[in-house]
DNA sequence: TTATAGATGCAAGCGTATTGCATGTAGTAT
DNA sequence: ATACTACATGCAATACGCTTGCATCTATAA
């Protein structure tokens, strides 16, 4: 769910990206949604807004919206990406080891964790991944 | 660096896999070093070993120790997945964007965040994933 | 409207990971 | 020590994610 309503195709003019169907549709699927998408996902979203584009071309707008910092890439622990607004503010997921679902966890502080990793070792932090795995709420019962 | 000294053999034989030449090399090589492996490198691990063994092996081989628990499968933002002993102290990795040196990230005190998520979202966690990304101390300068 | 840099489709190709089947071998019983 | 059996391995085929080269098409600006 994000509130922000962004007119996609503006949005894909100011980082220099022509905007073509395929493009302004996969920004939508991103604005649109807050499950990260894997490159099939996409390629099937696009198909049901008769958009067809060859999986060759969504990977490369993945990558390329990547590059341009308007996407980023995730691993859940499946052996392919997937991809998610960057501008969100900074979250992790939660994957239910029995139903897939991912949701969305915010407010873990992290940088308190990062600040002293810095002091400790010297290791400069610029950037992280957390994800948590369990059971969600209904699949407890 | 892992100042346990296990007897691999045995190791094999309490989780009822038959200790092959190939499975005790490996077990050696998670024990002898705190380098997440990916399948290549303990191919070539093997290799040097004199034990030579097939990709299709190797991939069995960490795929049955994950099952039985005596490896974890983690990602580093790579296209493949690593491996690790499980029984090491929870911790993390440290990644560097330059020149790609793993290093190992402990003391984080997660669970208590996941006890907060609990009691906020009602999601019970089992296991988490925190990785780390940025500049070594010597890829600073 | 036209020109052109950039985007796409298609097919080939690479690397990781899995699987079926025949063969080899560790562990066990004799 | 020997033979048996269940399990492990090698090999080849296959699946899948992802990338790339090249010809064609198109969004943008002149």
């Amino acid at each position: 769910m994000n509130t922000r309503q962004h007119n996609c195709k503006e949005e894909l003019q100011e980082t220099e990206l022509r905007a073509t169907p395929a493009r302004i549709a996969a920004m939508r699927y991103f604005e649109q949604t807050d499950k990260p998408a894997d490159v099939q996902m996409l390629k099937t979203y696009l198909h049901k807004q008769k958009i067809k584009a060859d999986s060759a071309t969504v990977f490369r707008i993945v990558n390329t919206f990547t590059q341009k910092g308007l996407t980023k890439q995730i691993q859940l622990n499946e052996n392919k990406f997937r991809y998610e607004l960057a501008d969100k503010i900074d979250h992790h997921h939660f994957i239910c080891d029995n139903c897939g679902t991912i949701e969305d966890i915010s407010d873990c502080n992290i940088e308190a964790i990062e600040k002293e990793i810095n002091q400790k070792k010297g290791l400069l932090i610029k950037r992280h991944r957390l994800e948590f795995f369990g059971l969600c709420k209904s699949c407890q019962r």
